[in-house]
DNA sequence: TTGTAGGCGTTATCAT
DNA sequence: ATGATAACGCCTACAA
């Protein structure tokens, strides 16, 4: 391995020459400067990143936080979004991440969570899809040892940002999109987890929508489950004209509970997911771009760690429709 | 962040006995053991990764290469997986682990990905789902530069073990199963793309079932997507009493496109996705354990790393059938 | 059994 | 503009 020592000698000049002219410092003179990097050049120099951390050069690293439901299936399809849309950003950066699931950070105490992410010498953290039962998590954020970007999570401080969709907004207008069109006026609303921060929001821009268009709602629990949504489906759709559900696998539940019953009704869902593709049913759901959340949440955490004021970052969304022919491949 | 100079001095021993308790080495008495152990524990330490990475005590570093097929979507699930179990695994292990892309590695030059990963500290790598296009992934591993695992390729050398399920047999059970379940004699069988290494091994696998049980056997080249088994299906399997294909969303384009044809024939796939649950038709699928896969090669990595010869590691595969009920939460 | 001291590859401070 | 040199936190002979 050729350390900053040989560059040295090869190129005659000192060691501290040679990482002044690595790190771009002033005050070297064009012909040192080339000299050195031809000598880089030639010896395959690459400098020591677990070295140059050491020596307070610290080279940020960040902890990306992902949340597998329960076990694993149809809904990674996000989780894999946002690793790919962060671990991309986070490269352009120059940020070295290490990537973490949720289960790991609950499983132990926060001071060992604690601890274990400062051995790692991790400075930030971006968490993904957190949930009010994530007390370790959360207390880890209020400590305000690192700097952390929630996604879906109203945690903003003097070290942390928040960043996602307007859900309230977005739940408003997918409804709004699929209760025109059919001329429904009977809504059966099946909302997300209580532990889920996002159930709110979509059920307020529900609220409003309803309020908007006098329309007759009810609401169900469907706790992001398409088991639940299944059966809520059986007992309250009925007398509905459609159902608005705040997830897609709830939508799907929902959608195939109503064909088991042998009736149409429509139903719209919440993410985008691939599967919706499949329902063959048209469905209208809202499509976030988890790639560029993730893109996003990690400059936060840069720009957090470059001294900058926790905020909240709403980006954008969009009500598609999945047809089987645009999923396939 | 406490260091071992802090543990130390609350310990009133000097810094080398703390070292020498903390990795367990001999000649320390029992009382300044558990003296440290104390004050460790007191203050919280833990030793600082990068550090001990610096001064040989080499901290193994893996890179984790996932392969996103093309776009992101169903099959996500399948790298989770593997994530989730290397990761996992890593931890157990004390192995440092970075999570990569194998777009990042294509992207640039043997040499570029070589330098990147050794500025990295990386040891050992391990790829999941290699396929034969990937010519800089294969230098690679050729090279020996690193220590490499693949999962589901071939490569074996002094410094590189690989892993997987026995293919062939595994596409020999599950059509066995289904064809004798539903008598039938003349089968499609729809493999998968001639660059990846598992399909020369599955199609063996399926020629020796036909050639056992006399069976009439036409081949189509699926190419592992969804779009195409339903195209091949259409035109090829009239007069086929079943369809076999090596992935499951192959079986998913060929059920559809029966589904649409208005007959019935039995269908199998290749992997134990989710989405074959939604099916509503039974098909059987091998289910592989991706995460028990992904947790074996990176014991594999770390066995190469303590000096252990490279070769080839078989797991076990079974046959399931997906029904709704079972992939829903 | 315990402590001392040198070194790992960099960066940063301070002379020169 | 350049070069010594002291950290950074830890490991490991080697000395006591």
């Amino acid at each position: 391995m050729t350390s900053i020592k040989d560059v040295a000698r090869e190129a005659g000049v000192a060691i501290s020459t040679v990482s002044k002219v690595l790190n771009n410092y002033p005050n070297v003179s064009d012909e040192t400067r080339s000299k050195v990097e031809e000598a880089a050049e030639k010896l395959h120099f690459v400098p020591n990143a677990a070295a140059a951390a050491l020596s307070s050069k610290q080279a940020a690293r960040l902890a990306l936080i992902i949340n597998p439901s329960d076990k694993f299936g149809i809904g990674d399809e996000i989780n894999m979004q946002y690793l790919s849309g962060a671990i991309l950003s986070a490269r352009n950066l120059g940020l070295d991440v290490i990537t973490l699931f949720s289960g790991m950070a609950e499983e132990r105490t926060p001071e060992q969570l604690q601890q274990y992410l400062l051995a790692q010498s991790i400075t930030g953290i971006v968490i993904f899809s957190l949930n009010k039962e994530q007390k370790n998590l959360q207390e880890l954020i209020r400590s305000e040892l690192f700097y952390t970007v929630t996604v879906d999570a109203p945690f903003i401080n003097a070290k942390s940002s928040c960043v996602s969709i307007d859900n309230a907004k977005a739940q408003y207008d997918v409804a709004l999109r699929m209760i025109s069109e059919n001329n429904a006026s009977k809504i059966l609303y099946i909302a997300g987890a209580p532990n889920g921060y996002v159930t709110d929001e979509r059920l307020e821009g529900m609220e409003k929508l309803a309020a908007e268009k006098a329309l007759s709602m009810v609401v169900a629990d469907g706790r992001f489950s398409e088991r639940t949504a299944r059966t809520l489906t059986g007992k309250l759709a009925m007398d509905r004209d459609a159902v608005v559900c705040a997830s897609d696998m709830m939508a799907m539940g929902a959608m195939r509970k109503l064909t088991e019953m042998d009736i149409f009704k429509p139903v719209c869902g919440f993410d985008g997911l691939s599967l919706m593709g499949y329902a063959g049913k048209h469905m209208y759901t809202v499509r976030q771009g988890f790639e560029n959340i993730a893109s996003e949440a990690v400059k936060e955490c840069c720009r957090l760690m470059n001294g900058g004021e926790g905020r909240k970052i709403i980006l954008p969304h969009e009500v598609v429709r999945m047809e089987y022919e645009d999923v396939i491949r």
